[in-house]
DNA sequence: ACATTAAGTGATT
DNA sequence: AATCACTTAATGT
């Protein structure tokens, strides 16, 4: 079970033995959406290899303040826990399932030992870090130099691109939440954006016309 | 029919 | 861009 499943994704990335072991000591897991993974404080004894499905990785600070960092994907793993998965640290972020997805989870024991005894797991980790160093840069420029009103439009189109639907099931509070913002402000905007006829607006719905 | 929740809007800071 | 205060619209019971 685990093994087709990972083949699908992670064959050409993996060497086949260490496929086997993943398939030895991984748990499948399936995981439902608004599921949460990882709180903050949370210690993580093991880590996720994405196999589909989107989780939304959010920060949020002590009085409640939450900001939508990136979302992970297949063939991604959390690598923010790897770092501190020896020193059994705790995370400093949420994630939460986007939508439905699975899992594969790997004590983080076996971190160490494979990063020695395989050449595609250090290429993976490192690989992984990169990406994941990448999107938070983007992250960093969303916030510091755009304007309320274009992160809201890259918000939606990069909801577009993970959820794989150009119409998104949500309310405009929860965008608020995930951009730290008011409901008001978010409702003004997306009804410009509207009359910009780059999406189309129900309840409960956003259709979005250009991505 | 009524209550609840989502969304729209003018005015103010 | 945030907040207030209020309205309107959609949906659940």
């Amino acid at each position: 079970m685990i093994r087709e499943k990972l083949n699908e994704f992670y064959k050409v990335v993996f060497e086949p033995e260490l496929i086997d072991e993943i398939v030895e000591v991984g748990s499948l897991k399936k995981i439902k959406e608004n599921e949460l993974l990882l709180d903050i404080g949370d210690n993580f004894n093991r880590i996720p290899l994405m196999l589909n499905g989107a989780i939304k990785i959010s920060r949020e600070i002590n009085n409640g303040d939450e900001i939508v960092l990136y979302f992970l994907e297949r063939g991604d793993t959390c690598t923010i826990s790897f770092g501190s998965g020896l020193n059994a640290s705790k995370s400093k972020v949420r994630g939460v399932a986007e939508k439905d997805s699975e899992v594969i989870f790997i004590p983080v024991e076996k971190l160490e030992d494979w990063m020695v005894k395989y050449k595609s797991w250090r290429d993976f980790v490192i690989d992984s870090y990169n990406i994941r160093l990448n999107e938070m840069l983007e992250a960093i420029d969303t916030l510091a130099f755009m304007k309320m009103d274009q992160r809201l439009y890259k918000y939606l189109t990069d909801k577009v691109k993970i959820m794989r639907e150009t119409t998104l099931k949500t309310t405009h509070q929860e965008i608020a939440i995930d951009l730290n913002t008011s409901r008001v402000v978010v409702s003004r905007l997306l009804k410009q954006l509207e009359n910009q006829s780059k999406i189309k607006l129900f309840r409960n719905r956003i259709e979005v016309l250009e991505y």
